[in-house]
DNA sequence: CCACTTGAGGAAACCGGTTGACCAAGACTT
DNA sequence: AAGTCTTGGTCAACCGGTTTCCTCAAGTGG
């Protein structure tokens, strides 16, 4: 095969093939509104081969309004979390015949140069929202240029177009198994207060240990980052007159867990002898601390891939509506969890 | 100011300021080769800035062969790396006017893919490509479809367009603290052969090593992971016959740190007091391990801008040339490094 | 006073696809 | 035999910019 020093383009493929452009388009784009022979279809998919012919995406957005491009908006790409749902919602759009971009928008500071770059400039067809919050400045711009999009992971109540996770199903997860460990004081470290998935976690975790029974649950907000898993660690772990002593925490993110543990050992206390702990979201490096760590695997590249259905859906025409990942959260098990120690066995 | 429906157009704006397209269009795009009354161009500025007017991209693309933007190809978004060099990529290109996208090429596996979606549909005006091995695919069908890119971070031998850091003065930075501290026998966890920065901070390790006249300088290669980490350091800290007991060790990645971390627990020894411990590149999680962790800080962000001015120049017609970041690697200390036992102070 | 330059901007072709309207020729119906 | 479908396509307008000539009026030199 020789070397393309220039694009191919439709009329190329046209001429190599014998029929027109039009032709060309309406076969490769798989249109039922046109008859052709078997023959040369076979014949024009073959030539578009041969050459390599891909269209060119400006051209077709221009004359079709469709750029077959979506985009990913996260808070952080340094949260591995979203790593996982971009990865799912690549392949899936891929499947689609769509391509899935991926941008940061840095809790939402960025927000707005981004959507200008992106759906003004008419590179996507849509977006995938994952850095929502309220007061996120994106909201108002959508309400005021409507384009087909999605919220994943954090959802924005009453938008009827929320992908979500179970995460509920995830703290039961988490603190069933302390419970049956036989944990009566768990701690539970949140995300920042508004966000969706942070305040249903916690409720659904003080939910659960009501029915559970527990002593006691105090709770404390931090980022989902090690700096802020560390500072509401050491809020709950410290001494308190009012409850007894926590044996177990529960954090909503694993960099929280991170820096939880290192919290939790610079009070001089061990893992899981001391204080047992579970993280959310399973990634490899969970397997790698010391001690590796116990935690609520959440489906996020099933996230991702269903957050993409939605989406083309609502750009295919259908009207959005929320929903939840049907896979479950699933735990598991490693050494940052144990039974607590008997009570006075070591005391304080 | 009333809600913006539908995109606002280069017409729109010709139409409300009173003059023609053509004449929006330059003066917008800022060219010389027109003169126009600096009242027109104020107007006309005014008017694009009151209907929110960004040219549709596709429409420049097919105009004028140019979209304004650049894709950087990372290997592995897990890798955190590589989100600090997208993050420099990214705030550069807006300054010059471009946007920058992010894809994952999965180690050269999707690279194909991601180069037809990408620049064969005409998305991007060019390349930043932090993904080269020897034998990845790219390489030969950038060499059939000659487009604008540079390699950062891992360099293409004699491509010429290389925008690398100084990874040679980091061994040299890591190594001697190491000796400073009174470490003589030193491992080193090198990332996998025939990657570039992998092969040059090793040979600069061995270098270093020969001028400080340390006893023994046992090198393991293993992925850029937490699991290469770990395997790397099982094989170096395994007791032998040859030489001494390596009491320190520096590893190619963050990642590896973290498995080296984990393996040199689970052979009961500890760190800094049996071994110490040098990672490469700084990110948030590095000071919440346990210990925290000393690490070589490279200029990751620096990297990503000088790769974007390097591509930007050759897309502006300037012939490439390769560039090596100034930002000089730095020691960052925390606590896992400190001096080595005395000798038969704590036997094997 | 007239030809000529200069300043200020306009007309139209073009980029590479998509799409709805249209058409020729054979098959079928009556 | 004439009209009507159906099959298998084609034609040309259009999407929203950029760019290359043009034009036209006012000023300028001779």
């Amino acid at each position: 095969m020789p070397d393309q020093p220039v694009r191919a383009r439709l009329v190329d493929v046209a001429r190599e093939a014998g029929v027109s452009k039009a032709t060309v388009s309406k076969v490769l784009n798989g249109r039922q509104d046109l008859s052709v022979r078997p023959e040369t279809r076979a014949r024009i998919h073959e030539v578009a081969e041969a050459l390599g012919y891909r269209p060119h995406s400006g051209a077709r957005a221009l004359a079709g309004a469709s750029t077959h491009a979506l985009a990913l908006l996260v808070p952080s790409l340094g949260n591995p979390t979203y790593v996982t749902i971009s990865r799912g919602a690549y392949q899936r759009a891929r499947e689609l015949g769509y391509l899935s971009l991926l941008a940061e928008d840095f809790d939402g500071q960025e927000a707005d140069e981004t959507f200008n770059d992106l759906v003004k400039e008419g590179r996507v067809d849509g977006l995938l929202i994952a850095s929502a919050r309220p007061g996120h400045p994106l909201l108002e711009t959508l309400r005021r240029s409507p384009v087909p999009h999605v919220f994943l992971n954090r959802a924005v109540e009453g938008s009827g177009r929320n992908v979500t996770m179970d995460v509920a199903r995830s703290s039961v997860t988490a603190l069933d198994h302390l419970h049956e460990l036989g944990h009566r004081v768990v701690g539970h470290i949140a995300g920042p207060a508004g966000i969706t998935p942070s305040e249903e976690r916690k409720q659904a975790f003080l939910d659960r240990a009501g029915e559970l029974g527990l002593l006691a649950v105090p709770v404390a907000s931090g980022d989902f980052t090690e700096e802020g898993g560390a500072v509401a660690a050491r809020a709950l772990l410290a001494p308190t007159d009012t409850r007894p002593r926590v044996t177990a925490l529960y954090t909503s993110s694993l960099a929280q867990a991170i820096g939880a543990l290192h919290a939790i050992g610079e009070l001089g206390l061990r893992v899981p002898q001391d204080v047992s702990l579970v993280g959310n979201d399973d990634l490899p490096v969970a397997g790698y601390l010391t001690p590796p760590l116990t935690t609520v695997a959440m489906p996020l590249y099933d996230l991702g891939t269903a957050a993409v259905d939605a989406l083309v859906a609502e750009i295919e025409g259908k009207s959005p509506g929320d929903v939840v990942v049907p896979t479950e959260p699933r735990l598991v098990r490693r050494g940052s969890t144990a039974p607590p120690a008997e009570p006075g066995g070591r005391p304080d």
